[in-house]
DNA sequence: CACCAGGCAAGTA
DNA sequence: TACTTGCATGGT
C-alpha cells in the first residue's frame, strides 16, 4: 500500500494537471457551496449560487436573517432545498452567535476545533465539515466522498462496502505528507476522475488513467 | 422511463 | 452497531 496512494496522486496529476479547486470566489461562497452540494451534481449548485448572486443575497448578513422559505426558493435548483436552507442557516447562526458573524475568525480556528464546531451543526457531517476545513479554511485534512470510495474499491484498495469515512480518510492521511495544497489537488483530482472515468453506471473502465496500478 | 449526482439525520431492530 | 428512509431538482 505504502506508496500506492502517492503513486495514484502522481498519476492523476500527470494526467489531468492542476484542478485549482474549490470553484468559488470567497471562503464564504465555498462554505455555502459545500452545504449545497450534498448528494447533488455541482452543475445544479452553480445555478443555486448564481440565483443567490443575482438577487444579491450571497452575503453572511443577508443569508443569516433571510426567511428560510425565501432562501429555499432561491436554492431550489440544487435539490433538497428546504433541508439545505435549514442546514445552511444552522451553520450561519452558529457563526453569528459564537463568533459575532465573523466568518474569517471562525475559519481561523485551529483545525480540530473548527472541525468539531462544524460537526456539531445539524446538517453538517464529516464530508461537508472536511470540505469547509480544507477548501474554505485551507487546513490540512483529506476529504472523502462517494467518488473516493468508489475509486478505491474499484482498484481493490478497500472493500466496496466495508470501509467507512474515517477509515478511508486514514488511508490517505497515513500515506501522504501533511500538505494542504496537495490534499486540495488530490481530492479535486479524484472527483475529476470519478466524473469522467469512474461513474457508478459504468462499472468497468478500460481507459482509466489509473489502469495498471 | 429509470438512474444518478462532490450527504445527512432520524427512526427502527 | 447496522440497516432503512426522507429529502428533490435536473441531466443522461
Amino acid at each position: 500500500m505504502e506508496n500506492r496512494i502517492s503513486e495514484i496522486y502522481r498519476r492523476l496529476f500527470g494526467f489531468f494537471g492542476p484542478q485549482s479547486w474549490w470553484p468559488g470566489e470567497t471562503p464564504f461562497e465555498i462554505m455555502v457551496g459545500a452545504v449545497l452540494t450534498q448528494n447533488t451534481a455541482w452543475i445544479n449548485v452553480e445555478k443555486a449560487i448564481k440565483n443567490l448572486k443575482d438577487f444579491n443575497l450571497l452575503s453572511f448578513d443577508i443569508l443569516v436573517s433571510l426567511p428560510p422559505q425565501v432562501l429555499a426558493e432561491h436554492i431550489r435548483p440544487c435539490g433538497y432545498y428546504n433541508l439545505k436552507a435549514g442546514r445552511l442557516q444552522n451553520l450561519l447562526r452558529l457563526i453569528d452567535e459564537e463568533f459575532a458573524g465573523d466568518v474569517d475568525s471562525f475559519l481561523d480556528l485551529e483545525l480540530a476545533v473548527l472541525r468539531q464546531a462544524l460537526l456539531a451543526v445539524k446538517g453538517i457531517g464529516r464530508e461537508t465539515a472536511d470540505s469547509i476545513c480544507l477548501y474554505a479554511a485551507n487546513k490540512p485534512i483529506f476529504v472523502v466522498d462517494a467518488y473516493t470510495h468508489r475509486i478505491l474499491s474499484r482498484h481493490d484498495l478497500v472493500l466496496e462496502d466495508g470501509a467507512d469515512y474515517d477509515e478511508v480518510q486514514e488511508i490517505f492521511m497515513a500515506g501522504l505528507p501533511e500538505d494542504t495544497a496537495m490534499f486540495n489537488e488530490y481530492h479535486a483530482l479524484l472527483v475529476r476522475l470519478g466524473k469522467e472515468y469512474c461513474k457508478k453506471s459504468k462499472p468497468k473502465c478500460d481507459i482509466c488513467p489509473l489502469k495498471g496500478l
